[in-house]
DNA sequence: CTTCGATTTGCATACCTTTGCGCAAATTGA
DNA sequence: TCAATTTGCGCAAAGGTATGCAAATCGAAG
């Protein structure tokens, strides 16, 4: 069966198609009766507006550009849903952008533009200097989820990533905890770097050394073998702070099957994230948990109010977190 | 800075329009000399075909609609990526439908294709007799993934998961396990069924009693639920298939946190999937795997096929999986 | 140099909707 | 009842591209 056109309802209900045309639209200037009987015949064909003719005119085609480059890591999966489902429930869709086999990310903003997406979420990578300019011009407003570009003039939401680092580390300092030690995520993100830099300002505040540091590269085998070079040190850590949940889980591993150890009672662990996993009796996993309900929604209040043309200024909301406590760091 | 059209690419290569199109159309009857200069106009311009309005005549959006309920199995999300870099690289975009509040499946169907989507998979979700119908008369191919529906014309990618659960229960009747207990995922969910039926089937073969079942929603916090009901028996299992990853965590953390059993000296522990949690070294977990690139590979293979008008018949394919043995079930 | 066939090109139309503009009808106030 | 508003509706253009068809170009054979 073909899909019906406005025309096809427009001669059903016996008026032009620019009525059906206003029927859809809200504040539209049509007659109450009029709009009804247009509805009725549209839902009788099982009308409705084409979301590409639509889009070609108005340049809103109801999308959200989601630009990902990895979803290894559970905590974006999770990102992901409550976007889509959040979207949803206003009518829109979410348009999922990948990088592809050595397809620079910078390719994908232009395309995602082409589809006269209404908005662009960029989570999980850093955008290049070229690309930070590109998302300045965009014509729609452009929003980096849980990274910061500094000196740019692009909106960004972001946990509080060094308030949390210096929370915990102003936790394990308060516990008696004498030499922590860090696990970082990749070289040059900033998520890592700034909660690196609030644990490392904690623990000097508290008297402290600052902390020893490997990388982990975001991953739960980076977080092993981080961890077996920890302890090799001379001076073992008795708390390590990993920069996300899942190295914080290769952690715990590590410690329990390679280094024969015992969390809390040898070593505590601390993650960030908090990820389903995190809460597993297997692990217990004490951590930051980055409130994503509140980060996407302060995401699409920012992409909403740059809606109606008038250029908004962009701004940095950083959303505070919350530290939960479980097994892994109790006394 | 506005977007350039294939008119001012025209107008700088000094072409009709007709031309530039051709030169973005494979197989299109042009000159190579015209082309070459059309291309390097559309570069200098930063030109790319508007997908909306290329779509509203070839009804050829470039996007693949991917209907997902529950991304709360990590199996999902490792569909997803796999789906979004295996369509990256092709040149088309995944567009995801999750439902909102309360929205019914159904409504996302009519949705999608009103987008000019070229192909559907439908994951994670058992569509209702209505929506099968809806299927079968779409005008694009629908192909579900890791879903069946008996007797029905929609093609479907699966696991083979009679077979899968066949082999587990072949393998730990051949280990010597007397007692092995089964714990499903939801109600009517088919590979849930199809394992437990595979499963069953190979005990009784075996000449061992159908195995005890509780239902664990496909869930974490189900799997631990589903142990605690099952130590209670008067016969304690001695191996414990889960329909699932996810569940089988929960069943292992459940036999050793709640029923201080160790694993696999008392209990043998077998789930489905093998997410990446499975192989970390606090679980080990024995799974069956699920060839997820392969399975995608066939879905995009039925998509492409079914894209040249001809109406291909529907089909089912059945990718063989295979037995990951790990420590949840060594001797 | 003509002619024929093959290849290439441009014109015009189609895809489906939104929206500014003008006009007619309905409403209001006196 | 009539003028002044307000409201609702249809016309037509626009948005950017693909494609059938006819015209134009080209190369080569006669």
């Amino acid at each position: 069966m073909e899909r019906a056109t406005a025309a096809d309802v427009a001669r059903a209900a016996g008026v032009s198609i620019s009525a059906v045309s206003r029927a859809f639209t809200p504040n539209a200037s049509i007659a109450k009766q009029t709009k009804s009987r247009v509805m009725q015949a549209a839902t009788a064909l099982g009308y409705q507006p084409n979301p590409l003719a639509r889009g070609l005119i108005t340049r809103r085609s109801g999308m959200i550009a989601l630009l990902m480059s990895e979803v290894t890591n559970p905590f974006y999966p999770a990102v992901l849903e409550t976007f889509a489902r959040a979207l949803s429930s206003r009518g829109k869709r979410v348009m999922l952008f990948t990088p592809g086999e050595d397809e620079p990310l910078e390719a994908l903003l232009p395309q995602a533009l082409g589809y006269g997406v209404e908005g662009v979420v960029i989570t999980s990578a850093r955008p290049t200097g070229e690309m930070t300019a590109a998302c300045e011009s965009a014509p729609v407003p452009v929003v980096l989820f849980n990274r910061t570009v500094e000196g740019s003039a692009i909106s960004a939401v972001c946990c509080d990533n060094e308030a949390g680092g210096r929370k915990i580390a102003d936790f394990l300092a308060a516990s008696g905890r004498k030499r922590p030690a860090f696990v970082a995520g990749l070289a040059g993100a900033s998520t890592s770097l700034s909660r690196e830099r609030g644990f490392t300002a904690g623990l000097v505040a508290a008297g402290l050394p600052a902390p020893p540091r490997r990388i982990g590269d975001f991953t739960f085998e980076g977080g092993l073998r981080a961890v077996e070079e920890l302890l090799a040190l001379k001076e073992r850590p008795d708390a390590i702070f990993a920069a996300n949940d899942i190295m914080a889980l290769g952690v715990l591993d590590g410690l329990r099957r390679v280094g024969g150890l015992r969390v809390p009672e040898d070593v505590w662990v601390v993650g960030f994230d908090d990820i389903a996993a995190a809460a597993w009796p297997s692990f217990g996993l004490t951590t930051f948990r980055q409130p994503i309900n509140r980060m996407v929604a302060e995401t699409l209040r920012i992409l909403d109010s740059a809606e109606d043309g008038a250029p908004v200024p962009p701004s940095t909301v950083l959303v505070p977190g919350r530290l939960i406590e479980r097994n892994s760091t109790a006394s």
